[in-house]
DNA sequence: TTGAAAGCGCTAACAT
DNA sequence: ATGTTAGCGCTTTCAA
């Protein structure tokens, strides 16, 4: 481990050129049978793995496509671990604890979107190097990032505007879910609006002439949360119904803002039909709806988004939308691909299908 | 996009030597102020973004750990997605389905994985770049990735013994769950065995005298498997049960397989207590002992290993032993940076504690 | 078919 | 405080 093994080690051992060397492990044809043969032996014993820098200075591409989230962990929370504790036997090997059930809602979404990229970077001969922005002034960590990467995919807002306009100078980016804008990037997302504007008109179908209706919305910063709004704003309007049969609550997407929302809603009396803008929230409006003696789907139907798996697994399973996230990551890399290889083409928007599954809570029992 | 801006753009603009904007960006104090200004003020109007791949050449360290996974999806599997299609009108918007509440079993382990070892690699400044293991005959990928980066952390058993002993040569490695075996290897791993005989007696401490006691395995070649089989043997053993009060059945850590074995394990009567070597085998048992009539857990105590949500979710919840994948992913990085700071220091075994999470499952009520 | 040599863009002595 | 310059380890003309 002391110095690394480089071409120059290999093509003396084999005693030949370093062009060579770059020859056998590039394009073995261009090199006679034997002397490759007598390069392959000595890459072998010396334990040879080129280097990914220089190679990547030289070629002027590193092979390596980027994947930057938003932070998944809140990094100040989580504890200091230290592997290295000075007496070992404090070390517990187990812990037993009573359990109930607490689960961890997250991001289930970015983790299937990273199998998918991962899973069409390896097709294509890439590997995939991920980043996590945290609460980082400068951005230093995508700047890094950008560096060391032939393209980038970039949550939508996971980075700042500038700082993104400054880093496709060098690279391609692509920007994955949440509203194109009008920019210069290729963008991939999901047709939010559409599908809660159908999951909506499923629910109207099933509640009476005057029925209440309620949506609970997310956030006011979020796109996904307002183009989900719009959807359910627009199947309600086009189904005639006043604005006084609505009812807009607000949470924040996590399961307990469901909770609270819900308890301010029900004040008002009980609608007949939420519309929640994610999974998490409509959790959270069923436990509420539940305690107050109100039965899911016979007295009020319940909607979520997302997909995630606790609402396939509550009772009532949860009727919901699932966005094609392994498809997102997939097609992000596609896209970012394509750049690459036509890096004059115009920004493209790739619009994936969401699946609707309709489930228990929102089926009224005929 | 044309051509990258570089070092001696930025020197040009500010009319300074490369040396200087070298030292701006990696030590600014050792810059007069003004002359830092004026080479920021060039850096930032021509979007200057350093190549990693010459830092890296020149610097001897390419601030990247790698994090190498066996193959969490089968990729051949996967169908081709092709996101362009000549006539986007044919793309829909959303898909209608029913949904049972299929849930995918995949690699939630991989993914909180990950995720620990992304924020112990952030919190050291270094990047992550993941790779996974596919049918690969020689094994490329993760030679790419050696090649790349500083240090490698690889899942046990995801790459041939040669192949690693190889890359090793250039850059340390560290293994991840699975036996410490005595090789030069830093290990971060879990005390399966130790945890299973806890759990066992739990368990056994609540059946009558001569009860029957079941265990479901895990595949024959998996080492957790075999480690979990030996704790819950030993506990076994020590309690002082014969052999011909236990039955062991075989799956291969699948929901479907726990159904199975549970079947044929039922054809000679029902066990009182059923230790299974993973959850989702659990959960399978359930679901048979269910459909043969039997409760769980007055009837037949059940457990599970590995704590995933469904086992949490599912009624009754079901007792489990949870790693902690977030600590492994972290610990795992420890130990890599560790190694990068100290080449020479003894390979390293770090052992991390499993939590007994009691459940309904496994609790007789009294 | 092979070798010599010129970069690729940066860092870090060493000079000034 | 700043500039000059010699690498870092590879790929790729261009010659032989």
């Amino acid at each position: 481990m002391s110095r690394s093994v480089t071409v120059y080690d290999v093509a003396a051992r084999a005693g030949v050129s370093i062009a060579t060397v770059s020859r056998v492990l590039r394009s073995p044809d261009a090199v006679r049978a034997t002397t490759r043969e007598r390069v392959r032996e000595a890459v072998a014993e010396l334990g040879y793995v080129p280097s990914g820098s220089a190679r990547g200075l030289a070629e002027r591409r590193t092979g390596v496509l980027g994947l930057y989230f938003p932070g998944f962990d809140a990094a100040e929370e989580a504890p200091d671990l230290d592997v290295f504790v000075d007496d070992p036997a404090s070390v517990p090997t187990f812990t037993l604890a009573h359990d109930d059930g607490e689960v961890h809602p997250t991001s289930l979404f970015l983790d299937e979107v990273l199998r998918g990229a991962e899973l069409e970077a390896w097709k294509r001969g890439f590997v995939l190097m991920i980043g996590v922005g945290r609460d980082d002034p400068d951005r230093s960590t995508v700047r890094d990032m950008a560096g060391r990467v032939d393209g980038l995919v970039v949550l939508a807002r996971s980075v700042p505007d500038d700082v993104l306009a400054r880093l496709s100078r060098r690279i391609p980016v692509v920007v994955l879910s949440g509203p194109p804008r009008g920019d210069d990037y290729d963008h991939v997302t999901v047709s939010n609006s559409e599908a809660m504007a159908e999951l909506t008109r499923h629910v109207l179908a099933q509640v009476p002439e005057g029925a209440r209706v309620a949506f609970l919305a997310g956030p006011e910063d979020s796109p996904d949360g307002g183009q989900r709004w719009e959807g359910f704003s627009q199947a309600v309007r086009a189904a005639g119904i006043g604005t006084d049969a609505v009812t807009v609550v607000r949470g924040d997407f996590t399961r307990e803002s469901g909770r609270r929302a819900t308890e301010g809603l029900l004040v008002g009396g009980a609608p007949d039909a939420l519309v929640a803008a994610n999974d998490q929230m409509a959790l959270g409006a069923i436990d509420v709806l539940r305690d107050a003696g109100l039965r899911v789907p016979e007295d009020v139907l319940v909607t979520g988004f997302d997909g995630i798996e606790a609402a396939a697994l509550s009772r009532p399973a949860v009727t919901t939308i699932r966005q094609p996230m392994i498809d997102l990551g997939r097609a992000a890399v596609q896209v970012l691909a394509r750049r690459l290889e036509h890096p004059d083409a115009p920004p493209a928007v790739v619009r994936l299908p969401l699946q609707i599954l309709l489930r228990e809570s929102s089926q009224r029992p005929s």
